[in-house]
DNA sequence: TAAAAATACTCCATAGGTATTTTAT
DNA sequence: ATAAAATACCTATGGAGTATTTTTA
């Protein structure tokens, strides 16, 4: 409904003469002159086209229709109390629902350690996770179905800030008995592609173990939706692959049959990072959650740097 | 608390936001340009000290604490809409409570006939009756705690309305076996007030009396509290009394002690009227009020002319 | 005469407009 | 290049002031 110029100060005016029962105290208790105050009367009287007050003689009094009006005021008010009272809880701005992406390379792996540590430094967090790959991720991100997307850059997105978690190393997942499994560590060049098994197209992962290997030209035949699938299929001798180091399990694990192997190459690691939009102002909730994120790398990983909380990284 | 300038447009533009996502088509909505509804959004969030919508490429979003403002200002706003519609019950103005005085030597007589015609003309009214004196009547008049008041002029009092209801004349009721009872009308002067019962001082039938009877210099000696006090002591043979028209009651009562009798000066009569405050505006319930008791003057009394609406007889 | 609200007027703060710039896609 | 919000700047409404009048007890 159109509001028809009443402002909320006519309503203190309203409210302040039916308690004082008298324009001229009325108008001292709200701070303004008679006249002003009469005049915001006057306008409210001429909005709701009925008379709120009727001036007696020495007195004001309320009329049939003006007790009405009066009650509707003060709740018109009280709203507006609440309205303007401060938002409470500033003391954990890390608190309600948090809607956070996790690509699904990190997710099974990151969160089953580092639940706890959020749970016990934010009570109140109430966590909504989304695993997907980085576009759609980034996608739900800028329409703000998402608070925040743990991912691995690089990221060609102008308009986020990415603040780095850890760094994890890729480890070499191949079957038993492969000759390159008898070494200790592995060069990256020794590796034929052509033998690799990979995460299917969209997997940043997949893109990051390609150009690591970028020097022999074959390409893998086979693919998996998800690193656990692919662990299996290395157990069964399809070819190996490069794990980051948090997906590594114990060798006992799948019968046995896959060997993990350090690679030489100090390229051979993938940074995770924490990206939110660059508009979110303020972002120190986010903040909050990369510092404990940072604080609780997954096994295998090391914690990036800390970092500073006024830099804003806008520019990646 | 003070409302620093919060208007209830701005509140407005703030769920329009909300709503469309898109500061140009909140504007357009609020019928603004786009650059004065953004203006008012920046003057609530100055307000309020924290950032309700996150301008996202091409997408306004909500922030935190911001999706908890819209929800309270939405409440304001309900509140609002409801301070501004319309009162309803314009139907009948004459409905609710409605504060009614009346003179204690009209209230017994009066309203045992008019209230059924009230209640069926004006079903939603709840009367409040209250009795008493014209003085602590018109006080509490004056003072807002009673909305009209039946009584019987004259009446020296400024500031109020006093509509004529009906007029009754006067009978003179006196203990059987008196002289005077012999008659079949009664001349004024033919009465020794020294022989009269009256009701106490403040009474102004009391006054009404005396003034009629004023030719003869003697005063009475004794007193009543009410006009049914007073009719049992003129049925023990204490004195007679003028009675209005309506207070007479059948012969056979009192064990038939009394004898009603007419006057025959034309003066021998009381008008009966409603007074309400003049600043009362708008008046359309006490006049509906006043047309319906005037429809429905008890036994023995002879309504009023009809009387126009549209007329204030302020200066009386 | 005193008290209280209404009226008359003056002023300026600001809500609103148009034109333009900035920013991001 | 386009879309969208922010900024700059101008205008005019109306909210608030002071001084005065009207009304009534």
């Amino acid at each position: 409904m159109a509001m028809r110029g009443l402002s909320l100060r006519d309503l203190e005016y309203l409210v302040a003469v039916a308690e004082h029962g008298h324009f001229g105290r009325a108008a001292a208790s709200c701070g303004v002159s008679q006249p002003s105050l009469s005049a915001g009367i006057r306008k409210v009287e001429d909005i709701l086209g009925l008379r709120v007050f009727e001036r007696a003689s020495r007195r004001v009094l309320l009329t049939r229709d003006g007790a009405l009006a009066i009650e509707r005021a003060r709740h018109v008010l009280a709203a507006a109390d609440r309205f303007l009272a401060p938002v409470a809880e500033a003391d954990d701005p890390l608190s309600g629902v948090f809607r956070l992406g996790a690509i699904t390379t990190v997710g099974p792996y990151l969160f089953p350690h580092a639940l706890a540590p959020l749970r016990s430094a934010h009570p109140r967090l109430e966590l909504q996770i989304e695993e997907g790959l980085t576009s759609h991720l980034v996608a739900r991100l800028r329409v703000g179905a998402l608070d925040a997307v743990v991912l691995s850059p690089p990221l060609a997105e102008v308009g986020l800030v990415i603040e780095p978690l850890y760094r994890e190393p890729f480890r070499l997942a191949i079957p038993r008995g492969w000759p390159l499994a008898a070494q200790e560590t592995v060069a990256l060049d020794d590796l034929d592609m052509s033998k690799a098994v990979l995460l299917e197209e969209g997997h940043c992962l997949r893109d990051q173990s390609l150009s690591l290997c970028a020097a022999t030209g074959a390409r893998p035949c086979h693919t998996a939706m998800s690193l656990e699938t692919l662990k299996a299929m290395i157990a069964v001798g399809e070819g190996f692959s490069l794990l980051p180091a948090s997906a590594v399990t114990d060798e006992a694990s799948h019968g046995g049959l896959i060997r993990y192997r350090a690679l030489r190459d100090q390229r051979a690691h993938r940074q995770v990072a924490l990206a939110w939009r660059a508009s979110r102002q303020p972002d120190r909730d986010v903040r909050l959650l990369a510092a404990v994120l940072r604080r609780h790398p997954p096994p295998g990983a090391e914690a990036a740097p800390d970092f500073d909380p006024n830099f804003d990284n806008r520019s990646m």
